[in-house]
DNA sequence: CGACCATTTGATATGGATCAAGCGATGTGG
DNA sequence: CCACATCGCTTGATCCATATCAAATGGTCG
């Protein structure tokens, strides 16, 4: 995390550079409740939310921008646990400390929430209590969906990876991916080289189109499903 | 699931073969209340607890045995999600339904919990709730350790395989695998090939010891751990 | 003993990694 | 405004870890 903790609840900011406490924007998975409790922050690009092994004293809320978790290897390699998009609450960890890395892929503001106090509205309000239990439940669910990526071949983690941004980023057949490649590449346990290769291939293939590097048209939907196993 | 169901609310079997309600043998992780609402149901080696995509009504507890689940995909390819251990829940699915199947590894004690019972129950008891959700979140952390392995090479999913059984069985040094290799392929997404000769590998750096195919001896730990990554 | 099944071992093939170069967009200093 | 460095991405050549195909071994049960 950054240097300066916890001025005015709020980590990693002077209480200036904080906005004050304020509604979210987006959908709100607590019915608004937990939201109220938190405080907007905002990231630069590549700023850390939270580091892993740190203590996990907040809950987090993407309002806008993308954030990804990731940890890093003793040799070097690192692995993208999750993308995050406008809406989706991360900083889900079960034991005090963080298992994963935070960071603001693009310029991102994220809601920061306490968790000693969502634990402890949770102990009086069992709306709030199961709410907090289907968070970690959808968590869960979406993390086995990562895992059955990582058993395929690369063409099938990467056609399931571009399946799923589309479902979540519900843009229809045009994606703009905020990530780079090499966030993509260590998402699905490839390399950059391999990520690139497949897309020209399923662009060779017309199941999609890449305009830039950036933005992916997805051209033939049944294709990609076939090819997604 | 099997064809006869739910006799007695407690699903696969006929009243005469299910074993009376009774307080489990392992350690409980909700203080006993959980369990005592539960029927103990015995399953032989390779027979279904559910089925991928049945209603998911049930929670589950292991007594005694091993069980894995597992998911197919179209082409026949399995990914093994998990084996279970004595004093382990499993059944935790997120949606109605089970993402996964069940089966006895070999011939097992399960507990068998009402779902709906155990909702109600945690609406009007803090503490089941609790307990609730901290063994999603536990199996969340499972989830995502099994994840971590994926993206390392096959020595290392391996030697993670070995010291994960050895943790949680928690039988020092010595380690009796329930399961086959073709199970601890497709939990690892390796061939059978290659769990065999990594373990023949490892064996011949004095690491382990393979006395029978099923039984495996950590001969040097901080070996292993350096192999880990 | 003989059949069967799980496991190991061997030979070869291949998907993806690695190493290396090229290319286009963006930004910076002269 | 242009030359040029930088960065992210793509493309090409080669290598290697693991898959695949095939056969031998060993343990279990009738």
């Amino acid at each position: 995390m950054l240097a300066q903790m916890d001025i005015g609840g709020i980590p990693g900011r002077t209480r200036a550079e904080a906005a004050p406490i304020r509604p979210a924007d987006g959908v709100c998975p607590f019915g608004g409740a937990i939201d109220l409790m938190g405080a907007s922050m905002a990231f630069a690009r590549n700023e850390e939310i939270y580091g892993e092994g740190e203590p996990a004293e907040y809950l987090y809320k993407v309002v806008s921008g993308t954030v990804r978790t990731y940890k890093t290897l003793a040799d070097g390699r690192r692995q993208v646990g999750a993308f995050h998009l406008p809406g989706e609450m991360f900083g889900i960890e079960t034991g005090g400390q963080h298992a994963f890395s935070a960071e603001a892929i693009d310029d991102a503001k994220v809601l920061v929430i306490k968790r000693s106090a969502v634990f402890s509205l949770a102990e009086r309000d069992n709306d709030v209590a199961r709410q907090l239990w289907e968070l970690t439940a959808r968590e869960l669910q979406r993390v086995q969906e990562h895992l059955s990526l990582l058993i395929k071949t690369a063409q099938e983690r990467v056609v399931g990876f571009l399946l799923e941004m589309a479902e979540r980023a519900h843009a229809g057949n045009q994606i703009e991916l905020p990530m780079s490649r090499q966030d993509i590449a260590d998402y699905l346990g490839l390399t950059i080289e391999t990520v690139s290769r497949t897309l020209t291939q399923l662009a060779t293939m017309a199941a999609i189109e890449v305009p830039t590097s950036r933005r992916i048209v997805l051209r033939n939907r049944a294709a990609l499903a076939r090819l997604n196993a």
